[in-house]
RNA sequence: GCGGGCGUAGCUCAGUGGUAGAGCGUCAGCCUUCCAAGCUGAACGUCGAGGGUUCGAAUCCCUUCGCCCGCUCCA
């Protein structure tokens, strides 16, 4: 078991409250599911780490790294609003996709998505026609025929290979009798209510022999559908899970997008809006302008950071699943022969990334996701995972590096009209005046998507250490880079003129680097005392000026981590500071 | 949304029908020349909220809110 799993969240949430990293949000009124506010040291630290994220993702992407096409990584910010035109989540897909309707079973409790139950109906083709006939779905379509009518309800682009194969199978049943029916728990049949016999038999052993059974002549035709598609059976579907009957409930609408009114009228059918789910369409939806209104060509990466929001089903697990929450976003636009490369790149220097600010490597992992993981329109997906305390032996999501073709700008150039292809003159033949010819294509996108709040929480699970065997046993051992309080100064008694010395010292510091976090200065009660304070915010460097400070002018620094002290000449502190923040 | 657990000071918790407590932390003073030291003192509570039962409720009942866990979900 690594160290993660030991370490217990109960004791960080006191630590984040006790300190002022973390506090409930709307406290006092009992606060309010699912949001989380962040207090001086939280703020200040998720500061950092945004920080950490704009120089090494926009102003001095990579580390200065090389890029699969030999140049430097270039990348620009943008800053987009949270309420975009309600046609950007229709584009995007987030108005239809984040709407999952959800059953549950009566009997044994377990909650499903309705359109994962896939329920079977067996009929004689009579029956079957004239269920079909009585929905209105069927009679929207004009009384399509059956094989049309499947294409039309299964044929949709949002199926998942799976589903597709599904779909091709039942259509297979109904023409040829060459059944192929999926195994697994999330199968459900409802059969023709002729024969008892018949149906008790489906229920319980398929689908090895529904197969044989849809051979009888008597059984011509089979479908597949699922709870919360247009046709809706009579409430007859069994549980999948526990095959108790007429258990399942009405399909319930869930809907993850935050909805508003924009306007002060307050007209929800005129003035409906959305608050964003996430800041990449944002990006999308201007790549257009920072194209023309700049000088910078593809590839390049367009950031943003931001706050999103999700009507999440089950906020859970402290701040790890808020409904609101920050994100920080790249999308970096490339070639599409090039970008299998860049994925690659983007994916790899993201992992480096977050261990480089202190996540240790045995909590971290790279997991790319299986192929019938991945949307309809990726070629790659990989998560970068920490194992926090209360996942643990497991992973969660920190950040998502997605390859999502040409996807987004293809459907927002369909929604709105306005071509959105990019012209690369660096491409195409060579012309005989020298220059290329040119070729215009849809820039593919590489998307590294990465979540503050949880970026931040792992930080602070990741620093969180206990030691029993010192003075102060529980401390934060975080970044110099991320760690909201830089350094302390410390007076080692409050006599002697120390307090003044400590006091321009601590001036100094502040002036010089109070824009990357807090510079502390006390001189009350014992020394150790307030080392042990600092550690626990996750202070790394306590300078202390003592007796012999007023004799040669110098200090001791104190580690954090260790607690080791060195002297060094009080002219040099600054330096050695800053060397050490950066 | 279902089930389980929990909710008392900033934190950790005791208190099961009879005056709201402890430890730690915080603050002030004294002391103190390097690791939560010592002494003295102080502040800090709608007992998550609302309603009910009762002479009397932190305690019993109902409702509600929030947190944690499981199911489940998670672009």
């Amino acid at each position: 078991m690594s160290e993660a799993t030991t370490k217990s969240m109960d004791a960080i949430m006191a630590l984040c409250k006790r300190r002022g990293f973390i506090y409930q949000a709307s406290e006092i009124y009992g606060g309010i599911n699912g949001f989380w506010d962040y207090g001086p040291l939280g703020a200040q630290l998720k500061k950092n780490l945004r920080d950490a994220w704009w120089q090494d993702m926009i102003m001095n992407p990579c580390w200065g790294r090389k890029g699969p096409n030999g140049e430097r990584v270039s990348c620009v910010p943008v800053e987009t609003r949270i309420i975009q035109h309600p046609k950007v989540w229709e584009a995007s897909g987030h108005v239809a996709g984040f709407n999952d309707p959800m059953t549950m079973c009566k009997e044994c409790k377990k909650l499903m998505r309705a359109d994962h139950v896939w329920v079977a109906r067996l009929a004689r083709e009579g029956e079957w026609l004239s269920f079909l006939q009585n929905t209105q779905a069927w009679n929207q379509r004009g009384g399509l025929a059956i094989p049309e009518y499947f294409t039309l309800l299964f044929g949709g682009s949002s199926l998942t290979p799976e589903e597709r194969a599904d779909l091709n199978a039942v259509v297979a049943i109904t023409r040829s009798e060459r059944p192929n029916l999926p195994a697994g728990p999330k199968f459900s049949v409802l059969a023709g209510g002729q024969d008892e016999a018949l149906e008790q038999l489906a229920m319980t052993e398929l689908p090895a022999k529904v197969r044989k059974h849809l051979r009888d002549e008597r059984f011509q035709l089979a479908m597949l559908y699922r709870l919360g598609d247009p046709i809706q059976d009579d409430g007859y579907a069994p549980c999948p899970h526990c095959r108790a009957e007429n258990c399942l409930t009405e399909p319930k609408q869930f809907n993850l997008m935050f909805p508003t009114v924009v306007g002060a009228t307050g007209d929800w059918e005129q003035n409906k809006a959305y608050l964003r789910p996430e800041t990449a369409q944002g990006i999308f939806v201007q790549f257009k302008n920072v194209v023309d209104t700049t000088r910078i060509r593809v590839p390049f990466g367009i950031g943003n950071t931001g706050i999103s929001f999700r009507n999440e089903v089950t906020p859970r697990n402290y701040t790890f699943r808020s409904r609101e929450f920050e994100q920080a976003e790249l999308e970096f636009f490339c070639h599409p022969d090039d970008s299998q490369a860049w994925y690659k790149f983007w994916r790899d220097f993201r992992m480096e990334w977050w261990k480089s600010i202190g996540l240790a490597s045995e909590n971290l992992i790279l997991r790319e996701h299986d192929k019938d993981e991945l949307s309809h329109y990726s070629t790659g997906t990989s998560d970068v995972e920490y194992r926090f305390p209360f996942t643990a032996p497991g992973f969660g999501e920190l950040e998502g590096i997605a390859h999502r073709g040409c996807y987004d700008l293809s459907q927002h150039q369909q929604h709105s009209g306005v071509k959105l292809d990019y012209f690369d003159t660096d491409r195409g033949e060579l012309l005989p005046n020298g220059s290329k010819k040119g070729e215009r294509y849809i820039p593919h996108v590489i998307e590294p998507a990465a979540g503050l709040d949880r970026g931040a929480l792992a930080l602070i699970c990741e620093a969180y250490t206990r030691d029993e065997s010192r003075p102060s046993p529980e401390f934060l051992k975080l970044h110099p880079r991320i760690a909201p309080i830089k350094a302390a100064v410390f007076p080692l008694v409050k006599k002697d003129g120390m307090p003044e010395v400590a006091e321009h010292l601590h001036q100094e510091l502040s002036r010089r680097f109070g824009h990357m976090g807090f510079i502390e200065t006390d001189e009350k009660q014992s020394i150790g005392k307030r080392y042990a304070r600092m550690d626990e915010a996750g202070c790394p460097y306590c300078f202390t000026i003592d007796g012999d400070t007023l004799k040669d002018q110098t200090v001791t620094v104190r580690d954090r981590d260790t607690g080791a002290q060195e002297r060094m000449a009080i002219d040099k502190v600054a330096g050695f500071l800053g060397e050490k923040l950066l």
